[in-house]
DNA sequence: TTGATTTCCATTAAATACCATGTTATTCCT
DNA sequence: AGGAATAACATGGTATTTAATGGAAATCAA
């Protein structure tokens, strides 16, 4: 069972705004979203305030429920919730896949992440970005800046190893 | 119970890309995947961003699990997370093996690792390679290169034999 | 009504499943 | 132990399905 988003798949955009959403991503969609079953098109949710709005970010529901819940477990009123609800709820919207699937990005989100003919889909695990395909490689070459110091590839890679997680000494972003 | 990947294998790449996976590498494929049974054929995670794209690793579910897991353990949104995501999700795919024992690489990845009849397999413990034929004996010779001094040989042996491990002072790509 | 959005249908290119064969390795029987 | 029978492997070819995508019809909204 695919449980992960993997891999960047290019897919084009039609003058209405209509892509393809990759078949393996459609396959994560599914098996998270709690109301599918196979008669139906799983929902997922669009995020697009985040990154400077550089890409637009797709969420399984049950991704997105997990963020949901972390955004609850913050204070109520407290400033830092509110912003969250800023960037995460209000700079969204929960769309479902089509019959052939597709979804529509319209042209109020094309314009933001300048998409003209062609969308980049890339797999973050729990969930995907929607890029256009230039402010992908260039965002791309950046972190293959970053890592080029090979310190700093080992001291991210650390990261994997068991014994080296600290949360804390992560935050930094 | 075999449960490393161990050993070379060169086998023919289809025009289509096929590529018979090891058989013995299959028994490791096997036991690795959670969902796998008698009657199913194993899943895999292919990884191929890293490394300067010389080859593309093999990941059993339950070793590719335990990267996976370790990723969802970061801070969302933190940019080491993020970076981690783009090398080891977006630069990657799960794929099955078929009922002969074979997987398909996209011309995507043929190329990427410069692949056209062969494609040579190399065990790795909880992973594998799969390489050009030359591109591999180029890294095998650069790897005798290395161990060429003696001292140089058994200062690396030496690290199998530490009391106390430490993985932090290990990390060298 | 008309412009925009959504649903439905059609095409083709690509991915996948299916089948066949020669070869090697393993099992089993005497 | 030798040799026949059997199973497993690697690999090629073909058929079928699915994915991506363009266009038209139908529905909705201003």
């Amino acid at each position: 069972m695919i449980k992960r988003f993997r891999g960047e798949w290019t897919n084009k955009v039609d003058a209405k705004g209509r892509v393809s959403i990759p078949a393996s991503f459609r396959r994560v969609l599914e098996t998270c979203d709690p109301d599918w079953n196979e008669s139906l098109f799983p929902s997922l949710v669009l995020v697009y305030g985040r990154k400077g709005s550089g890409c637009i970010e797709g969420y399984s529901i049950r991704s997105i429920q997990e963020v949901d819940d972390m955004i609850s477990a913050l204070p109520r009123y407290s400033k830092n919730r509110e912003i969250l609800e800023r960037l995460l709820n209000s700079n969204s919207i929960q769309t479902q896949v089509d019959e052939n699937g597709r979804i529509v990005l319209s042209s109020k989100l094309r314009e933001m992440i300048g998409i003209t003919g062609e969308a980049l889909f890339a797999g973050m695990g729990e969930k995907f970005q929607i890029w256009n395909p230039n402010s992908y490689q260039k965002n791309m070459l950046e972190i293959f800046e970053i890592i080029k110091d090979p310190g700093s590839e080992q001291r991210i890679f650390d990261l994997l190893d068991k014994k080296t997680i600290n949360k804390n000494s992560d935050k930094d972003d």
